[in-house]
DNA sequence: GCATTAAGCACAATCGTTTATGCTTTGGAC
DNA sequence: GTCCAAAGCATAAACGATTGTGCTTAATGC
């Protein structure tokens, strides 16, 4: 900057003032600045920048983990709405601890972002580590996992809907022996999709049944396990499931394949996040699909409102997507006549 | 820092240096600073220090996507060491365009990080855009696709030995009309396993049929087309496919399954990247395993060695990882036996 | 007792920006 | 002609750390 200042016989501060289009410097030598400045290949030092702005260009995101198909597509949404408003992304995983998550906030704190976007590990319970990034004044913004207590700006699934909806495709293909593979009921997505699946039998009328709730942390073979027990119920086995993951349906299609079960003729499945492996089991797994893209570009979305008005007084935002059933062979009506 | 220098009596200067175990400051002043900066939970300003420095203590990373098992478990591993490093990773992705990897670059040079982690993108055929990071003294590190000319510092797996594995394990199981699924042989990952696919045929004395070589992006619909093409195939059909991916290995398996021929009865199938879903189709596919998290690992150390010796003269530095063939049920010998 | 040396520390410049403040100039209103 | 406002720009102080240089003090050698 100082070579411009130099070459064109001003100051620094004109340099600087006519880069950011600062309102006294007049038309004529904010063009000579800008001219010589693309000339010349000046390169801002963003960080001399952030120092001295106290706010950088960093958008930090914390996630529990980059596998599958969700996290992904939510950052790729976050990354293109990031870098459209000019931001730029660092990710941490927080392996569903809570510790790592603590120091990933601190890192973000450390690399002075201008906001932090979080999804809440597993085991998460206290918030206290997020009460220093909201006392610096640091946008805060929480997608689909979010903390279960206090006032918090969030995007979420409406996952309620999902597990609505699920439910009520296995009730409206005849389906009256509903069983539900719940997540950690401590994870509001978990808690929701539970609901859902409540509310659905509720609108039919039919009673719910704690022997055909099993709850687990919805690995492959969590989905196994739990499907060998509701096969085992003495009451007899169910004729649907609906599962708050696609790992734990995948597990569960697996132990009824094994067993020498039909699906969907003798048990229909229905899975949660319309992961990219849906497609290629067999038969195809019916799920939830979660907007993925869409949830990451609304958290950016929401964390500019939130810079834009640094000073303004709080008012809790949430932004809550509407969720799309796929529908696929592990759900559908068998044919009439004569399967094999 | 100014007030742990108030509150100790002592100069700005000696604080700096006590947190940064300086020689020249007494061992007792370097206690005393570390008690309170501990009892003020001090929090150094990265950016300050960057600044002054030069240098952050940041790590950029490109790599053309996030879906799938590859490159999150190689960011997986990058992060782990970086992190014991002490440096933060920020994450970008090219989606296979050298615009968007252009972009990327000058990002994370912005951002001042203090080296750069690359996975070229699928078109990317010039490399000025790196020219800028050497210029600047930024160590620069490539993992799995790297340039196919220059003199770089790379991790990558032994591609070729990938090839040559999977391709003799089809010839030990008695097959002999091997057809190879190769991606853009521009990228040396893609022509190094087709080479090593010649190597195997070569060593059986079996001379390589152009016929039976199709190129593609390597996507689902591409595997299951080249699969069609092959079938087709006046000379008749092969009795096993190597892909250079698992994506089109799987296609490859669905066509064969929606023709009606058994798989590995009829062909047997052989895929790249041990991708999770190669546990869950039917049959199961054999695949070659790349050692992710340890070429983010490695590409790490890579670049803390660069960044030790800035100054040091120009060596090429290549670390070769070997790969591992996971052998399931879509490559074996049909039991003896009456399969249905 | 004096010179020499090393240890322990302070001063002040520096990294590349931003920005509060204030100065000069110009043009217009009266 | 005087006064005022606004436009356009410069001066210099930040932001929070690092670091070359030099000062003081005490220990050692002779």
């Amino acid at each position: 900057m100082a070579d411009l200042a130099r070459e064109l016989g001003v100051s620094m501060t004109t340099v600087s003032r006519a880069l950011s289009d600062h309102h006294s410097i007049g038309p004529a030598t904010k063009q000579r600045v800008l001219k010589l400045a693309k000339k010349l290949n000046y390169q801002p030092n963003h960080l001399a920048s952030a120092l001295r702005r106290g706010q950088s260009r960093l958008l930090g995101v914390v996630v529990p983990y980059i596998e599958g198909k969700f996290f992904p597509a939510v950052i790729q949404g976050i990354e293109h709405a990031a870098s459209k408003a000019g931001f730029s992304v660092i990710v941490c995983q927080s392996h569903e601890e809570v510790q790592l998550e603590r120091r990933n906030v601190e890192t973000l704190l450390h690399a002075q972002v201008a906001g932090i976007l979080v999804s809440l590990a597993r085991n998460t319970q206290e918030y206290q580590h997020f009460d220093k990034v909201r006392s610096r004044g640091i946008p805060l913004v929480f997608f689909d996992r979010i903390p279960g207590a206090g006032q918090v700006d969030a995007v979420v699934l409406n996952d309620q809907a999902g597990g609505f909806q699920a439910t009520s495709h296995l009730l409206a293909q005849g389906r009256r022996r509903i069983a539900h593979l719940a997540g950690p009921p401590r994870l509001n997505i978990y808690s929701q999709r539970r609901q859902g699946y409540l509310d659905a039998l509720a609108t039919y009328g039919i009673p719910p049944d704690d022997d055909l709730i099993i709850y687990s942390d919805m690995t492959v073979d969590d989905g196994a396990q739990a499907m060998r027990q509701l096969l085992a119920r003495p009451a007899g086995r169910p004729d649907a499931v609906f599962a708050a993951g696609d790992s734990a349906i995948l597990g569960a299609l697996q132990e009824l394949k094994a067993q020498g079960l039909r699906v969907p003729d003798d048990v229909a499945l229905v899975g949660f996040s319309n992961e990219s492996f849906t497609a290629i089991t067999e038969p195809q797994l019916t799920s939830v699909d979660q907007r993925c893209e869409e949830m990451g570009q609304a958290a950016v979305r929401l964390f500019l409102e939130l810079a834009a008005a640094p000073e303004a007084p709080f008012v809790q935002r949430q932004v809550v997507l509407e969720p799309k059933l796929f529908i696929r062979g592990s759900s559908l009506l068998p044919a009439p006549v004569g399967v094999g």
